[in-house]
DNA sequence: GAGTGGTCTAGACCACGAG
DNA sequence: TCGTGGTCTAGACCACTCA
């Protein structure tokens, strides 16, 4: 049960754990590995996908296979809202945005309540660590309730008017409704983040209504699973804490 | 950019969604259907390799491939505590049960807030739903707020013990913590779900914390990406509406 | 143009499951 | 024993990157 390709992922994982290959560095080719370790070229590309799958190497076609940088860990904290790119920038990450005006259609129906056909607002994030892509974000508000200060087309990296539009006030607001599932990642996705397709992601998408019932914001998340978690706390009263309400 | 491994991806998937192969149908041989499609066997493979990450197929060494069958859906619902199996059995699934008293460990110590070598009783719950496995819950409790009629080996699927054991009254309760992440299942888990290592699982690990900060309870739980999510509800105050507080 | 990874081929050899 | 899937080989051909 001992299989090549996996003695060689394991010895390769070694060598970048201790450092022997550094964050960053190429690895030898892929016929030179493969020469190396005496095993064919298929072989050998299967333990670069398990190492790839790990998020430990990324391949980049035609220039080699190099190893990725460890990544700055980001913990997802649930209930709040909005919070997502302005929590980002308070860490250090540059967050590109893209704002598009768009019609509902699909899954946003359902994520917004609208009829099909209403005119939403699409934010776009991109969280970034260095180069590295860190998450992606869609939050999508309805049309009506778009400030008039929000502006179609791309805004520059980093620009203040994100921070300040993330800090604004928002209407008040009755509850946020978060569902959280593991898949592996769309081909856009996984192009967007820069990951394996093999790699999971947590999808997350979060409803937040107000106290009429309205959706009020609607957002839907991806996370590199290798990087990143979610967090949710629930505060019990004392009379709450018994039976299995759930 | 039309693979030929996608191109026989999307044309099986068809034929298994509109019903044309059916759940529990074997597919032909992988070298028929490699002739058939007129490639040789690794891209064939390939294909398949698609189509189980999807958990649409399950391949069975020496028997064939097989079309899987359609999944109970299930949703994890956060805030609550030790109501996974109950949820289960609600659900009409079975469960099985086993409980174990062992000594606290690597990552239970830090899970559990307990110094290493801390008595703790297991629970460990396979839900099961036919002959298909649905989600692995392993539950920690400290020792000594483990309650007498608890008792270690194993317990028959669904026996009543287990039900009048989860319906009992807990100690007071403050905070649930729950963490979520997206992975790849190890081995022993694939296994356990009879799913492929190659496609996500949700992956919880809970906190009960009571009145006076002792962790009550802590749960590590595994689902699979393909038939399950999870569900968070915040409430907010009218006052709590504003600003960016996550 | 030289070197790299990406996809695919055709087939060998082994391990598993059932008759 | 036979048919099945699991792993691996040796190499063809294409696409991408950079000098």
């Amino acid at each position: 049960m001992a299989y090549r390709h996996q003695f060689i992922a394991d010895e390769l994982r070694a060598q970048i754990s201790t450092g022997r290959i550094k964050a960053g560095d190429r690895l030898p080719s892929e016929a030179q590995l493969a020469s190396r370790y005496t095993v064919s070229v298929p072989t050998l590309r299967n333990a670069l996908a398990v190492l790839q799958g790990e998020g430990l190497i990324e391949k980049v076609h035609g220039l080699g296979n190099f190893v990725r940088q460890p990544f700055q860990w980001i913990t997802y904290v649930g209930g709040s809202r909005r919070a997502d790119a302005h929590a980002a920038a308070e860490a250090g990450l540059r967050v590109s945005v893209r704002t598009v005006r768009l019609k509902a259609r699909g899954i946003l129906v359902d994520l917004m309540q609208v009829p099909a056909g209403a005119t939403l607002v699409e934010y776009r994030y991109l969280s970034l660590e260095g180069e590295s892509p860190h998450s992606l974000s869609r939050v999508y508000v309805p049309s009506d309730s778009a400030r008039d200060d929000d502006h179609e087309g791309a805004e520059p990296i980093g620009g203040d008017g994100l921070v300040a539009r993330l800090a604004a006030p928002h209407p008040p607001l009755a509850e946020v409704r978060e569902r959280i599932s593991a898949r592996l990642p769309t081909n856009e996705e996984a192009m967007a983040l820069r990951i394996s397709t093999a790699l999971a992601v947590l999808s997350i998408e979060r409803v937040a209504v107000d106290a009429d019932g309205r959706v009020v914001e609607g957002a839907l998340l991806v996370l590199p699973g290798d990087r990143a978690d979610a967090v949710f706390t629930t505060h019990h009263t004392m009379n709450e804490g018994r039976g299995t309400e759930g």
